[in-house]
DNA sequence: GCCCAGGTATAAA
DNA sequence: TTTATACATGGG
């Protein structure tokens, strides 16, 4: 992806494939925040950027060349073409043809392992708005300063607290989930790094020996966490979905993207709810 | 007040 | 192995 760094940050030439509303407002992270004017504001491994759109143009703020490049290349995803797997998808499957047009620009971050799996146990059951305030004062109690905010705190910060500890955040009954992962995480029983490329159901079981985690949550994490494009949140609400709207789709057809595929189902079920 | 949120643990059928 | 319920909380 071409880039150069000019006064207002780093700026990249990706046409169309990059919605920003789309991207960081479609529920697979919860600490970016939307401004009046469209752009977006977030932390990763204590970085904090603002993201916006100038025609075919991404550029990110507070980026210098070697954040880029370390950092939010690869976040981005931006080696990754999505045009090309949307294209991939519909030749494949055209049934989901209607389901890939509805939406466009969607893109799967490369986030952190630990922060998805903590992010998504918090989600079950929960709305968005309140996922994302309970993140948030997850940060801001266990997370280290920043200049402007605060980091993400690691499994090892929270591995050493107990539920009690993390009554302010009131995440309810999520709370003990989240120091068992942290704990498990921490010491190695389950180990993320390796989950890159480990077999992926052996990944799904690891994961699934967690308190709090069950197949959706293992799912998620293994999509927006580790980038397991093929990854695919089987709950039973997105059965339904793929029985009613589309009969004609296996899920194990889906390969290699069925992800990316899941994404593009779901909105556009989301605008169709008469068809559910 | 009431319903619900891209779920999961636990206890019965 | 499949089917009900409780779960903590607060947004709409």
């Amino acid at each position: 992806m071409e880039y150069k760094i000019t006064q207002k940050g780093t700026e990249i030439t990706i046409g169309s494939c990059f919605d920003l509303k789309n991207t960081f407002d479609c529920g697979q992270c919860f600490r970016w925040e939307e401004a009046e004017d469209g752009s977006f504001t977030g932390i990763v491994k204590n970085k904090k950027v603002r993201i916006l759109r100038e025609g075919e143009s991404v550029i990110i703020e507070n980026c210098t060349d070697d954040d880029y490049n370390t950092l939010w290349k690869s976040y981005l995803d931006f080696d990754t073409s999505y045009d090309g797997i949307r294209q991939e998808l519909v030749e494949h499957c055209p049934e989901l043809k209607c389901a890939v047009d509805s939406i466009d620009g969607i893109r799967i971050l490369r986030q952190d392992p630990w922060e998805a799996l903590c992010s998504f146990i918090i989600s079950q059951n929960n709305n968005i708005p309140r996922i994302k305030g309970i993140v948030a004062k997850l940060c801001e109690g266990f997370g280290d300063e920043l200049s402007d905010g605060y980091s993400f705190p690691s499994a090892d910060v929270i591995a050493q607290l107990s539920a009690e500890d993390l009554a302010p955040l009131r995440a309810g009954f999520r709370a003990r989930y989240i120091i068992d992962a942290a704990r498990k995480v921490s010491s190695g029983q389950v180990c993320l790094e390796q989950m890159y490329d480990a077999p992926i159901e052996e990944c799904r079981k690891e994961l699934m020996t967690i308190t709090g985690v069950g197949a959706k949550v293992a799912e998620c994490t293994l999509l927006y966490g580790l980038h397991r494009l093929e990854a695919f949140p089987i709950d039973v609400w997105m059965k339904k979905a793929l029985s009613t709207l589309f009969s004609a789709v296996e899920i194990s057809s889906l390969g290699e993207y069925a992800g990316i595929a899941q994404q593009y189902i779901f909105h556009y079920s989301r605008i169709n709810p008469q068809l559910l």
